[in-house]
DNA sequence: TTAAACTTTCAGTATTATCTGAAAGTAAGA
DNA sequence: TCTTACTTTCAGATAATACTGAAAGTTTAA
């Protein structure tokens, strides 16, 4: 039977289910998530054929969420010499995908939303005591923590794997 | 005219829009963090019926979703003296707010996703050298950054917001 | 040029998530 | 016990999101 796959291609299956439903968890569309497990865990880079065929889902699917995620970095398209279609290929460093995901997160959604704070906070700075200046203080105390958690992002993601571990050690002991 | 509002609660008004907006982004239901942005600017509890009116929400909807909130603990349930209904207050201290919400999404999702990548890396232990390996390996780096990231996530929780701005600032300086 | 090989787009369709409203459930107190 | 005031549930309706497939677009090379 041509049915028999490797062992390991099973866990593969699972796991690349399992990313799927956990991203849709985090706002990140089934396929997508989908896609990005399949290529972290490929040996070879892969084309867009391959990965119609092994998550069942059409050309047109595969490539909106193939150029999506190479617009979120997590994936590169590799060009081979000698053949026209292109390859994609993931990056499959943890540590380097984690600050990958920070950073774009950032930009998309956090960037945005400090916008947003800071207008509300602004809009309200003359408010009289009472309600209106409670509010004020609330959206200064948001606004300050979305920057403080964005320098802290920052930071950790200016970090080599190696420092990033020596400086946790030292958080967690 | 009886449409005057303070102008504070125009700006309120953006703050729970887009705050709605940007749950949604995050896997949140758009209604859910609508209330929780209402609640959490606030100045008393509200009762549900208060909440239904100002949010044009259904019943139902404002009920599930309040449940939901309060299974979160963002939200508590308060009674007043000498009345029958419930009411409702947020959390508004934004450091418990995010160690709440990060614990319970470690909960509901780092939890079990871990449990899937230690069921993959277990699965493929035994693999000989070749791909079954690597992606046993790439099971594993991911397994030990989930577990790590986990134990970050528990030690910045269990601080105090004074004792967690200053470890901050020695990151950050 | 023309054709072949591949990629992108998008109108229409399918799927999933969310919401409504009314009926059923619950509990206090008269 | 009955009524009233409230909460919960859930079947069906609606809205948001994702997917398909085929046509149009692009690039390479003969």
């Amino acid at each position: 039977m041509s049915n028999e796959q490797a062992n390991w291609e099973t866990s593969r299956e699972e796991f690349i289910a399992q990313w799927g439903a956990l991203g849709s968890h985090w706002g990140i569309n089934r396929t997508m998530a989908q896609i990005h497990a399949l290529l972290m865990t490929a040996p070879e880079a892969m084309h867009t054929e391959e990965i119609m065929e092994r998550l069942h889902v059409s050309r047109g699917n595969a490539n909106t969420n193939l150029r999506e995620l190479v617009g979120w970095a997590l994936v590169r398209v590799v060009v081979k010499k000698g053949e026209r279609r292109e390859y994609f290929e993931a990056e499959k460093d943890v540590w380097k995908m984690f600050i990958t995901i920070a950073k774009e997160r950032k930009r998309r959604e956090l960037d945005p939303a400090l916008g947003v704070l800071k207008n509300c906070a602004e809009q309200t700075k003359e408010e009289p005591a009472g309600p209106g200046k409670d509010f004020h203080r609330q959206m200064k105390e948001l606004q300050e923590f979305v920057e403080f958690s964005m320098k802290v992002s920052d930071t950790v993601s200016g970090m080599k794997h190696a420092s990033a571990l020596q400086w946790a050690m030292r958080l967690l002991s």
